[in-house]
DNA sequence: GATCCAGTCTGAATCGATACAGAGAGGTGC
DNA sequence: GCACCTCTCTGTATCGATTCAGACTGGATC
């Protein structure tokens, strides 16, 4: 049907390998012959050497994967992750190398197949929830990959790129209890991975479904240790999803009890913007004022005048496109921490007396 | 190195074709023996058939490409085209397909190479400046392609989803015309390939680069020649770009001399907001105040305040996969026009009186 | 005039799977 | 007892290229 090489071979008489030549090692013939060549390719209609082909061959692929949590619509969605692909996208441009998105399917088995069934040169894993069996799919293939998220059994070979989550999230939450807040919210989204919305109990941290989340709690219950609050003393709340609308409605009613908290931590800016709203639209308005954080620093949160963490977000996704597409000879050099910073606007302030 | 499809046959004693039917068709043998044949591969690390392999033999990869003007880094910067992004891979992962995102290099000869050699069962290709050369080359590989710009010479098979951009930019403009605005500003992005910023003189539309910069810009003189305003009393401003930024630098300059324009009409949101963006730090403020419409209507514009047309961004997105992924029968039905509405908000009002 | 070399081109082997026709075994129906 | 089926499994051809060792040519070198 369509022509293939051969056929471009034959028309010219010349073989099979010459035509390869033409295309992929132009120096291996003479320049007339070569123009020849693709000439008849032009003249039959040849689009040039099948890519799949030339990929089973060549061994590579020249694409790299990205692996997100979730739908991969709902990374859509989250500014954090847009900015991780920005900068993916531009390492990949300067590498000459395409991204495979791929959508993992609801059940884990059909997950397991979408990345066996990639055809990619190396992943980047974007804190895919739970993400040790995509690693091991990956490890199995044999392909190169970053992570972004700290697991748990990482080898000091693998390649990853993060922030020190638990002093990241320390940093804001001894904010918030210097400003003198003792009755505190903990928020975040998929504590555990079958939790309604709203408030959950966990005996401790380290039930956290989601290593990320782990990470940012205790940090939290770090800065409040030091003032002498325990974990029992802080009340964990649930989200259903990573947006607004979720947290909006995790935190419905959490403010009508008899002593409400006075400041909500978040675990991404999307969830505070998200309490925010639920505050804006209470009955009571915003008094007494509640504080809240997030973390991220996404480009709305400024404008929202929220107290977040700022990390590195398209410098992520860059460092992580680019630990994969050329490794540092240095295994150490690998393992990336990138700074985060306290930003602190107007979304905090002392506790209200009551 | 890797174990093969074949290792897993010699290991357990049986034919390559049965280890692939274990995979594939596992309707094809006895359950017993096709446990005994994934349980000898998880024995060896063998990760499931090799993508390349198979789809070379399938003929089908099991992804899509999607195609971008400029570059791809950019696109994540464009609210709309993220937008566009978030419809597609919806439609993607109901489809269980992959989204290829392929960076085209500035030289157009790579660029071609680039869009040759991707791996894909089609392509989305938004809005790729001069698009013409990258459609030849999907067409002549034989692949099916839905385009969301119209290009001048679609065939009648030719899948298309798009808005009537003459008539939408038409509303607007009429909009302008309506509010008593005669020395009026088209700014556009790219309006010709090697155009500096600034103010451009075109002897008429059909100059213009973009095919869909072509279509807004007889929208707007439409509704300005039907109120005695010609074209070559239209002052056409050309943006390096389509981001705020460029839209600023664009525009500077532009409200000095003695007979400014009182509404600029924008090709996009984010070229408008780059108007309000350079007329708020103008030294005489916002006064007289200059009306400014955009194009898109991305979440942004709200919060600005910016009068623009809607157009169905994520929907765009989904269709234009979905007329990929399973082509209507009807020819016809594959050639979508969405609507599109006008959204006046504040960023315009009557003519100041001087 | 023999030797060597760089520049071109060829042929066979190979990448790792899937498709399809068909072989063999075991069971059914009459 | 024979024809006929169904269920499993096998073997060979094939997808469309790249690789690499070597063959050939014509000219430069000594």
């Amino acid at each position: 049907m369509k022509p293939t090489l051969q056929a471009v071979a034959d028309a010219v008489g010349v073989s099979r390998s010459t035509v390869s030549n033409a295309y992929s090692r132009p120096d291996q013939l003479s320049t007339a012959l070569r123009e020849r060549i693709l000439d008849a390719a032009r003249q039959l209609g040849y689009p040039g050497p099948n890519p799949t082909a030339r990929s089973l061959r060549r061994g590579f692929v020249g694409s790299i994967g990205v692996l997100f949590t979730s739908q991969l619509s709902y990374a859509f969605t989250d500014p954090f992750a847009i900015r991780f692909l920005t900068g993916v996208s531009g390492a990949a441009e300067r590498h000459g190398t395409s991204m495979l998105l791929v959508p993992l399917p609801p059940a884990q088995t059909d997950a397991r197949r979408a990345v066996e069934n990639a055809a990619v040169d190396g992943f980047c894993v974007y804190c895919v929830a739970d993400e040790e069996w995509a690693l091991d799919v990956i490890r199995a293939r044999g392909l190169p990959y970053v992570s972004t998220a700290s697991h748990d059994d990482a080898g000091a070979d693998e390649r990853f790129v993060g922030i020190d989550e638990r002093a990241a999230a320390r940093s804001v939450a001894a904010h918030v209890a210097g400003l003198g807040h003792r009755r505190v919210a903990l928020l975040a989204d998929a504590v555990l991975p079958d939790a309604p919305a709203g408030p959950v109990t966990l005996s401790g941290v380290h039930e956290a479904w989601h290593p990320t989340t782990r990470g940012r709690l205790a940090g939290f219950a770090d800065a409040f240790a030091e003032v002498g609050v325990g974990w029992a003393e802080l009340t964990l709340v649930n989200a259903l999803g990573n947006s607004r609308q979720a947290a909006a409605a995790a935190v419905a009613g959490l403010f009508d009890g008899p002593a409400p908290p006075t400041a909500v931590l978040a675990g991404s800016d999307v969830l505070a913007l998200g309490v925010l709203d639920a505050l804006a639209q209470r009955p009571g308005g915003t008094n007494p004022p509640v504080s809240v954080t997030g973390f991220d620093d996404i480009p709305e949160a400024a404008s929202a005048g929220l107290t977040t963490v700022r990390q590195p977000a398209e410098e992520k996704g860059r460092i992580a496109a680019e630990l994969l597409l050329d490794p540092p000879a240095d295994a150490a050099a690998g393992q990336v921490l990138l700074p985060t910073a306290l930003v602190v606007r107007a979304s905090t302030g002392p506790v209200p007396r009551s």
